[in-house]
DNA sequence: CGCATTTGACCTGCGC
DNA sequence: GCGCAGGTCAAATGCG
């Protein structure tokens, strides 16, 4: 059984900002992200997700570099991580995104980062994903791979690493909004989301 | 056979 | 301009 520990870092020493009126029950208000089908689209989750413990977060501030993921989301600019260029809103020019955007602007796409601790990488949310990279990371030793919904129209990608400091925390990165329901009953999963608190943390 | 994964190449943005 | 790092593509490969 897999243990999936989420982890909100709380910062409850510093009032959140606006979004989601900081505080309290899962409470995001991030626009496109947090759709009317759920957290990241995630209306729910995972079959054999069985225990998962809120926590506020033991210290997973990580200095080092890029690691420094922490939940966070971004409308519109790119907080605590680097997470930048990317992020193409047409579904034409979607092969493109991350490339050229000829005499285009860039829109970029809100993003979402959570930890969780787990054996396995992947967290069942109940959606199909389908693989399509896989890179090294600088100052970690695990690799980041990178997901896509195989939905068709779905343009929703998400990242999935392993912390070097910790490697049972696993770092899950949503991009985009999902166009369709979920396709796996995940009712557990979206119990353990309902019961979730986020508190966000202060930007800078 | 069809679909998913692997993996090296390629592209882009950013910092120096 | 160059090098580095992140992100994506796509051919090859694996698997049911």
């Amino acid at each position: 059984m897999e243990n999936y520990q989420m982890f909100f870092p709380c910062s409850s020493s510093a009032a959140p900002p606006a979004y989601g009126g900081g505080g309290g029950t899962m409470n995001f208000d991030v626009g496109s992200t947090y759709s009317s089908s759920g957290l990241f689209g995630l209306k729910s989750a995972t079959n054999h997700i069985a225990d998962i413990s809120l926590s506020s977060a033991p210290e997973v501030t990580n200095k080092d570099h890029h690691d420094q993921y922490q939940l966070h989301q971004d409308p519109d600019h790119h907080h605590c991580v680097r997470n930048n260029h990317q992020g193409v809103e047409s579904e034409s020019t979607e092969k493109m995104s991350g490339k050229k955007l000829k005499g285009g602007k860039k829109v970029r796409r809100p993003r979402f980062a959570f930890q969780t601790r787990s054996q396995v990488d992947i967290l069942d949310d109940g959606y199909r994903w389908r693989k399509y990279g896989q890179k090294a990371v600088k100052n970690n030793k695990f690799p980041r791979s990178y997901y896509r919904c195989t939905y068709q129209g779905c343009n929703v990608k998400k990242q999935v690493q392993r912390l070097t400091r910790d490697e049972s925390v696993v770092v899950t990165t949503y991009e985009g909004t999902h166009t369709h329901p979920v396709e796996k009953s995940t009712d557990n999963f979206e119990h353990i989301l309902s019961q979730m608190q986020i508190y966000p943390l202060p930007y800078n």
